[in-house]
DNA sequence: ACCTGAACACCGTTCAAGT
DNA sequence: ACCTGAACACCGTTCAAGT
């Protein structure tokens, strides 16, 4: 497996070269033979910067001066390139120091943290979504964090199993929504919008009365209350588990 | 907009063609100039058969006998399709007949409907997941008999709103799980599950204690199970906002 | 032993040219 | 007015041929 983020890289302890030396650095790094970490590395840039539909092999490839048949020697395939991306995604999420008297508020701190990372790397939810059970050191970590919460918490076995899973899922389909429209300007997202406030508001009154009556606190901007919303739905529901 | 499952055609409603005309109908089925209607359900079709990521243009224009330029007289492009066909899906969930003493299983019904039906057009689950909110005649449909059971319940309108959106989101996720590994073939599958399993139960004991502790339970297969929990949890949740 | 150009079998979408 | 062949600019992956 290659490094995670938790761990520092030689290079990246070292002082930054001198202005004047800097072209060669790079010279000397395109030159440098490819390794599995600056291939996933990479990736994930050009995600953050175009997000993940624009990933392709033969972009990677470019980005790193060479052709797209090259990364096959260090990766199976893409799907294996993703699940590779994954975990090192994962790994930015912060990890507490388990405190069983704050298992809610941990958890919670869990989910939005999740939320975050996964928003910053626009398309890595869908990768989730498509991995069965992601089996990372930095997902294992992650798992063995939140089943010490749930646990401690007093929550049966078979409960945290599931919840662990709950726990997860759900700050992942929040941020499938919230990435969904990367590629989208603001003018097309703003246009959309507007097209859809217009259209629910001309529907007929005598067959959407519920919805006509509640589109005013649809249509507000309160995604993140939204998403606290669903939280707390979680936790009181777990605690009606607590023994 | 192009008709719901819900309204029969008068082509569904008259006697099947005796077996000696078939071929002449099916010819001239074919020759048939396109419309939008029969484009949405051959895609779908194709869905069911192989999977969304099968469905390309040029291949439901083959299945037409046609090119896949013809295809964009009668659709945008091929993600206007999807939504078409999103909205074609959505109404084959069954609509209740909101009875407010039965708001929590009626709920439940609504979600184990939406799961199943998802599951059973494999990929769909993504598109849904794509789509920030599906406004075609069936998902407004749906919506409003949502909102008829958790007004009727005596939920505030603002937990109510979010609550819709919540329950569209579980089973979806749950289905874009359940559909993930669809073009694997059944050994594929089993290959990759015994694989995991391996790997857990070779982890080190002294890092991941909470997670081998539990590996039995959440190895168990118990999908159903796992997913009416957390209907059962979203109930408890919602219960105590009641009024 | 390692790397890669070229090829294969695909994509979504456009548009000039046909009927 | 309607339809579509061919083209454009892409894909993931393989493999023979090069160094």
């Amino acid at each position: 497996m290659f490094a995670g983020p938790r761990e520092l890289e030689v290079s990246e302890m070292s002082v930054p070269d001198p202005p004047w030396q800097q072209r060669a650095a790079r010279k000397r790094s395109a030159k440098r033979p490819l390794d599995t970490d600056v291939i996933v590395r990479t990736a994930l840039e050009l995600t953050d910067r175009e997000g993940l539909d624009a990933v392709s092999m033969r972009r990677v490839a470019q980005e790193l001066g060479t052709g797209a048949a090259s990364l096959y020697a260090y990766v199976r395939n893409k799907s294996e390139l993703q699940e590779l991306m994954l975990d090192l995604v994962i790994g930015e999420v912060p990890l507490p120091e388990p405190d069983p008297a704050r298992w809610e508020e941990q958890l919670k701190q869990f989910a939005r943290d999740q939320l975050r990372v996964f928003t910053a790397h626009p398309g890595m939810a869908q990768v989730v979504a498509r991995t069965p059970a992601p089996t990372g050191p930095n997902a294992l970590q992650v798992t063995e964090t939140m089943l010490t919460l749930l646990r401690g918490a007093g929550l049966p076995d078979r409960i945290a199993a599931f919840a662990v899973d709950l726990l997860a899922l759900y700050p992942n389909a929040i941020a499938l929504e919230r990435t969904a429209d990367f590629a989208l300007t603001d003018g097309e997202r703003d246009e959309r919008m507007s097209q859809v406030e217009d259209y629910f508001a001309a529907l007929p009154a005598e067959r959407f009365p519920n919805l006509l009556a509640i589109l005013p606190v649809m249509m507000s901007d309160e995604g993140e209350e939204r998403f606290e919303f669903g939280l707390e739905l979680i936790m009181r529901g777990l605690r009606s588990w607590v023994e």
